[in-house]
DNA sequence: AATGAATGAGCTTTCATTCAT
DNA sequence: TATGAATGAAAGCTCATTCAT
């Protein structure tokens, strides 16, 4: 047998590592990350606890990885022209692409949030490059309403960003209640475009009120 | 010496009790539950950890009491006529107090969103009688937009609920990036409180647009 | 009102204190003596913790005293004249009393053989001055046997110990199991002193032989 | 290197596990099961605390194990055809075993009948499929004594039980106070042959009399 | 690369005992 | 005499991490 290639060997060693974050994530949104032990993620992994350690140095790490990655991934979706110009095409796309990720990358936004909130972990997670992204958009979205013409685009930028994050939520943490049916959320994010490309009509609570007169 | 009264006792117990829930849910807020330690809890409340075992029976439980006495205390605040019904001027009141709550009661939001977001601790909060207080207020909200005459009722209160929420996530878990200012807090209740007041008006992106034209 | 006496104050301590007593070995013998705590008892008997150490100095003091009081008072049941000697009638008695007791005080003889297999318990109530008393009563059966012509006293005395033992271990660990009812009991006292009695008769296991020829 | 085989894992964890029981067994019986820590446990076997519970789920698990092993080991040596008859040679042979075992696993017993007198602890052996077989023997002994035309077979089995356990608690519990001599054994154990086997010599209080008159 | 036995620091929890009142 | 809040030492147990094979 002729040795592999290092090529190879890279290749196995990525989908080793994702395997283990797949599972790990999957873990952490159904248990909690503090309730996950090392030992969990690799018998569901089908792996030894020692080879895991051959991938990630710590539980934090893999962690941070998994956040990274998905950070990462979902930013390579929403990435603009990175002209910093936005327009509305581009701004309609990119709430679209935000609703599906919410409802596909459920596990992940569980994980996201719930860890969102763990102050500690909140501090290492703000000093991550993907998060400057973030805040990158953020600026982008603020040039955005103000070459629209709004008085006050950062109130635009937070009601936008809370009317997305608050649905996120909602999804998140109704799950063992209700569940939010997905016409409610097309619903949800029709309003929302509508709301930003027709100022008139784009009343949040009177889309269908017109109708009563 | 004679004894104690019952009644002395029983303000002993109770103002220990707060002590240490108020204590506790500071730590929480600030290092995450996970991270907290039933020893920090006690050397901060200035007492020994068995005492602490003296009125809670579990840490898990002085969890669930902080949560379960938070809800009630909020619960209070909100209740309305408990008629089932609601004027326009008490859902406007509503939306103030959830505003005011949210920068008075940072603390408790923070850990109570956080834990939300752990899926094993919800199933728990879920259970809790308090919690059926809050589907109750869902439904008030239901009726009241069906009587405004909305088509969509429980779409109009996922985008009230989610806009609050949402606006809550941002404040928490931004307070380590950047702090929203009160101001802004202020503008976005109002947008809030207009776009249910005056439907015409209420364009959730566009209440300083008209002027412009 | 009148102070009390002296003596009566007495007499109200001896009275807690049985009570105390009596409540803990039900305690005991319910619960274990390592499973029950200092609160469960205090709380069956209606006192504070606190004044169950007025009366007892330690939950191992207490206990010691159960033991020596329920040895005491078996032992002046079996005492016999003192003079050494032991009449055939008051070997009957002696057995009678003792299988007596092991029905009334089953509570007691519950405790006390659970604490005679715990190694560091025996190892102090061996030490109490009753325990003489009960090496003293071997000593006299010793001497009956003696008298009586056996060859073997020694073994004689552990064979009726080991059978009055015995029935003690059978109908206390067999309680949760099946109940020894009165009337085997009743046999078994009856067969034990036949033995005695009636040497050609007493045969262990031939009572109802005799039909057999 | 390679990594061990799953076999060389599989005898690692047996000798280890039997290495902490006997360990564990032999302090029980020394300090008594509720004096003993998981500390002191793993110190004596060598090995770290957590290293125990990598083996046994709890203290308590530990201690089942230990009982149930010890229960299996004797249940082989005693089991009989299995065809539910026993022969006067297989309970002549069963007596002896007992008599053996009694002296050479000595630890064992003083832990079994220690914790046989805890209440709470009897109740979860009881439960054991073991103890099943115990059962099962005293029909066996019933059917025996049945067959051999006993009026009474209850009462034989109840005495010929209760005189094996009787000395068995007699060893045990004076061991502190006086060492019961391997011939006293030898001659009770041939005794209790004698009862069964030739009844009309086999009174229990007179083998050596008849010489006498 | 791969295993899982082994570690140990540190956690939650228990409870006999003390003590101010 | 009587209370129960308060203590603190020590217990059982967890689990990320290391390491010999």
């Amino acid at each position: 047998m002729s040795p592999r290639t290092s090529h190879q060997f890279k290749e196995i060693r990525e989908s080793r590592k994702s395997q283990i974050m797949d599972t790990a994530l999957e873990l952490f949104a159904r248990e909690g990350y503090a309730h996950c032990t090392i030992a969990m993620i690799a018998k569901k992994a089908g792996i030894s606890k020692g080879l895991l350690y051959n991938y990630f140095e710590s539980k934090e790490q893999l962690l941070n990885e998994i956040l990274e990655s998905g950070l990462t991934e979902i930013w390579e979706l929403l990435d603009p022209d990175k002209d910093g110009d936005l327009s509305a095409e581009e701004l309609k796309n990119f709430i679209h692409i935000v609703f599906r990720l919410m409802r596909d990358k459920r596990d992940y936004w569980l994980v996201y949030f719930g860890l969102l909130m763990q102050p500690k972990v909140m501090e290492q997670i703000v000093r991550r490059p993907v998060v400057k992204n973030i805040e990158a958009y953020f600026q982008i979205l603020m040039n955005y309403f103000k070459k629209q013409g709004y008085e006050n685009p950062l109130l635009e930028v937070t009601m936008l960003s809370a009317l997305i994050e608050g649905l996120g939520v909602l999804m998140i943490y109704t799950k063992d209640v209700v569940e939010i049916p997905d016409t409610l959320m097309d619903q949800f994010e029709e309003r929302v475009i509508n709301l930003i490309n027709n100022r008139q009509e784009g009343q949040i609570f009177s889309s269908s009120q017109k109708n009563e007169k």
